[in-house]
DNA sequence: CAGTGTGAAAAATTTCACAGCA
DNA sequence: TGCTGTGAAATTTTTCACACTG
């Protein structure tokens, strides 16, 4: 632990690349240890991990190995310096300010949701263009004119975009312009953005009909004593 | 259009195995192809298509031919026919009845959100456990005990988990028992269920951690002008 | 001809199986 | 001895390039 730093590139040069697939199952990793390391545990297996985290022990460790090898050969990984490793990774352990756009129901939802603080990152500020939501406050955060996006003073990293459609694409040209570098993007269209910026989709009815074409199979047999195996 | 039909065994036999990543753009693609279709146009090529859908054409080409070749050679896709072999394609000609489980402030969000019906998808149920819940309405749904899900007259076909983690896997029990066949889960926490019930993951902070890992990453040479070959 | 459909090649991801180290 | 780390094999996914057809 250290070498991770150098083949990291703290001070952005290099960064051993690491896959996308890697990358988003880390955050996942780390979620799974901490709740180990919650209930007393102080060392876990990949095994362990892999089951708690929805994955195979071996791509568990295969991912892992990206990281260093942080683990101990015989014994498992120690649950502090995990925590500590994949937090370093992901670039947590100073934290990212996030942004919410869309002050609706859902841009509501979300910045109650999910312990920002805990996972690193600080809900800073929400905006909307609409005049009567503006000055309104959600959770304890007042809702902001969207045009006060790029000169908000401590800087945005991230931004979850939970406008309508027809707001999202303007709203996105906004934030890029500020140096936002990820969007979260709740609304169903893809945004056009430059290569520097990374958008992640979340699309809540397309994933509802994907789920629906398997409702519609017939549970026909799928060897029934599966399992992850090795 | 009609051979899809025997490839897909409407009636449970075989189903032409189709990979999931597959799976999981066709929706995207219905969504593009009816914008397209409301714009006016009646037949699209797969590069405006692909464009739309943030795909490379040769993927969505590739992806399409899993449903019988539904373009003409020379011309492009009729949109409409393309919509109705996909929705098709995806049983979501019989529309599909979603409950959501979970009715706090994200549930509540997600009841207002993304037109349903729209997308070939039913909401008929919203559960919670808390009494002071129970009987309050949202949207034009009333919330009702989650006792009833078993017991729920339609059906239920896919849910929606929008509890905290700490009820997750009991109400996920509940709703294999009432025989649903696919959830989106909110929750950041793995799901057990039986083989024959698929989970599809929604985890706002791992996506924001992922997310921050590539914010973190310096905006090194990316080829600049990179874009979707072929 | 224009643009889809599709084998074949290339690339990415996952699994295997065991060497290596505490 | 036990469990990680990792090359090599297997599998999946994407890209390529061109045959085919309206």
């Amino acid at each position: 632990m250290g070498e991770i730093l150098s083949a990291n590139g703290i001070d952005g040069v290099v960064r051993k690349d690491v896959p996308d697939s890697v990358i988003s199952r880390l955050p996942i990793y780390l979620e799974s240890v901490e709740t180990f390391t919650t209930a007393g545990r102080s060392i876990v297996s990949s095994e362990a991990l892999a089951a708690r985290s929805g994955v195979s022990p071996s791509i568990l460790r295969k991912d892992l190995s990206h990281l260093g090898g942080p683990g101990r050969r015989g014994v498992g990984y120690s649950c502090a310096d995990l925590a500590l490793t994949l937090r370093s990774f992901l670039g947590l352990d100073r934290s990212r300010t996030v942004a919410i756009i869309g002050a609706g129901r859902l841009g509501s939802a979300l910045a109650d949701y999910a312990g920002f603080r805990r996972r690193g990152l600080e809900l800073v500020a929400i905006f909307d263009v609409d005049e009567a939501k503006i000055g309104t406050t959600i959770g304890s955060l007042p809702v902001s004119d969207l045009g006060e996006l790029e000169a908000w003073p401590q800087g945005i990293d991230l931004v979850v975009m939970a406008t309508p459609v027809s707001a999202a694409q303007s709203a996105t040209a906004r934030a890029v312009d500020a140096g936002v570098r990820g969007i979260l993007n709740f609304a169903p269209t893809v945004l056009d953005v430059p290569d520097s910026v990374r958008v992640h989709q979340v699309d809540l009815a397309s994933e509802l009909q994907a789920l629906a074409y398997y409702s519609a199979l017939d549970s026909v047999e799928l060897d029934p004593v599966e399992e992850h195996r090795n």
